[in-house]
RNA sequence: GCCGGGUUGGCCGAGCGGUUCAGGCAGCGGGCUGCAGACCCGUAGACGGGGGUUCGAAUCCCCCACCCGGCUCCA
């Protein structure tokens, strides 16, 4: 795609839309917030990362070079609370749900992320920044642990446009050896029983903030591009972020474009762990196909809540279906493979290019993934119209509108026509091998040899046994 | 209470000052079809309520109602 396209992304620091400019160049560099591995992941985080993910392939499609970057969160009270009910040490149990988000991302077909970084192995970088915050003025110990002045940051609260002075009304559990209601923690300090590690402050854990920072910066250096997560992070996780960061490096800002994506709520209500509302990404990919999950996330704006329902998804198996099939009838076109383009193709392949700036367009003005899908389907509707009438294109021709749907799949992470799964191919084996059971019963052989050679044809080998028709696939 | 965001057809959702409000799902009529599906053509249906600004508003302003999120770990 052309490199001098404008796009725009909403910032939440400055609350508008933003011509994207990178502060070097074509190379741009992404963090989003991880998650906390303590439990499954649901199609809340499935909604998050498979925004992150197709706007980090849809940077790569215009050219950008990107580091994206992830945190992983596997020092927490969440974890070192289950860990201690199932008997197990914290970390051994994060890495188990580390794998199991990594499968799923996987299987969402979430590829994008350069690195992930476990919060556990940057302490130095944690310890590194609280010493420098504190003598910087920035943050006091005192016996409960060390915290982040938020009177020395006069812009704590330009990214959620909450004011310091608001924030007292609210406190639940107010620590007295704090000097200000609304400072946060750097680091805890917490009994040698619990997991932790020494500290020059002493024995305990980081803060909950602390390890975004150490990891961005270490990788990034002292300003970078995009920072994303969900809107819920905003206030207090991101504001404490830019409070560390451009106090310790003494650098503004700290992130060019904060992006944030809108919750997945079920009847109204955020789908959270704690609510037991949520439905785990492995549960509805037993239902439906990784395709369909990311058309349902993908058709609503990244900003914008999704009100979960199954019917919904079922909705979106239907338009997914529309696509399937839409792709498949251009597969299934006559090709001519030296003819001349005739003015039927002609017209389709200009709509095409015409679609295909419509998809970019929408997709360079704030990710409008909805508009962009509605033009993947309007690429569907001419390419049928012309099989119904034609259905006849050149080589030349064909290839166009095929870069045309990869272009669209690849930025939406859509893998449409890549195989199908051994379950499916299974499926289809044992019916064919039923069929021709039934003509074998009716002395049918000459149907029933041409099914086998045509298997054997394909690579499956069929072989009759008394315990009935087994098959294999044949190596060739 | 403070700070954000939202309310568009039966359902999901774009559009955010200017032709008859995209697209998808589900309808309906027709075509194609041995049947079914797919596909094609056609068709119907919506801007929460009330004021205002404007030649013109779903889009801007004010008021009201309802919904969601953040202010506490949370994608």
């Amino acid at each position: 795609m052309t490199a001098f396209a404008e796009i725009r992304v909403y910032n939440t620091l400055s609350k508008s839309l933003e011509k994207f400019v990178p502060l070097h160049g074509r190379r741009v560099f992404m963090f989003v917030c991880g998650p906390t591995v303590y439990d499954y992941s649901h199609l809340g985080h499935a909604r998050t990362y498979v925004f992150y993910d197709t706007l980090a392939r849809f940077l790569r499609k215009m050219d950008y070079s990107l580091f994206y970057l992830q945190n992983i969160t596997d020092v927490d009270d969440k974890i070192v609370n289950r860990a201690r009910e199932e008997g197990r040490h914290p970390l051994e149990l994060a890495r188990e749900f580390e794998r199991y988000y990594h499968e799923d991302m996987a299987a969402l077909n979430v590829t994008s992320v350069n690195l992930y970084a476990r919060a556990s192995d940057y302490l130095p970088e944690i310890f590194e920044q609280i010493r420098v915050l504190l003598e910087k003025g920035h943050a006091y110990v005192t016996e409960t642990g060390v915290y982040f002045d938020i009177t020395t940051f006069p812009d704590y609260g330009k990214l959620s446009g909450q004011k310091p002075e608001e924030l007292k009304v609210h406190r639940i559990e107010p620590d007295p050896t704090k000097r200000n209601p609304g400072d946060f923690a750097l680091w805890r300090n917490r009994p040698r029983e619990e997991f932790g590690w020494e500290s020059p402050w002493g024995y305990g854990r980081p803060g909950w903030h602390i390890e975004d920072t150490a990891i961005s910066i270490k990788h990034f250096g002292k300003q970078y591009d995009i920072h994303g997560g969900a809107i819920e992070l905003a206030f207090p996780h991101h504001e404490a972020e830019i409070a560390q960061a451009e106090s310790y490096t003494g650098v503004k800002p700290f992130v060019k474009y904060w992006i944030h994506t809108g919750l997945l709520t079920v009847e109204g209500e955020k789908m959270s762990k704690s609510l037991g509302n949520f439905v785990t990404i492995r549960e509805a990919l037993k239902k439906y196909d990784p395709n369909v999950l990311r058309i349902f996330l993908l058709s609503r704006h990244y900003r914008s809540p999704i009100d979960f329902r199954w019917e919904l998804l079922d909705q979106a198996r239907s338009s997914y279906e529309r696509i399937v099939n839409g792709y498949g009838n251009l597969m299934d076109m006559d090709v001519m493979e030296d003819g001349e383009a005739g003015e039927r193709e002609n017209d389709l392949l200009k709509e095409v290019e015409k679609i295909r700036r419509g998809f970019f367009e929408a997709m360079m003005d704030d990710l409008n993934t909805a508009e962009a899908l509605a033009q993947l389907f309007e690429l569907v509707r001419v390419v049928n119209s012309f099989y119904e009438e034609s259905g006849r294109i050149t080589a030349a021709g064909r290839a166009e509108v095929v870069t045309a749907f990869t272009d669209m799949f690849d930025v939406l992470g859509l893998r449409v026509g890549e195989g199908y799964d051994e379950s499916m191919l299974r499926n289809l084996v044992s019916i064919l091998i039923e069929v021709r059971a039934i003509l074998r019963k009716r002395k049918e052989y000459d149907l029933a040899d041409e099914i086998r050679a045509r298997l054997r044809e394909v690579g499956i080998e069929l072989q009759d046994t008394p315990e009935g028709t087994k098959w294999r696939i044949k190596r060739s």
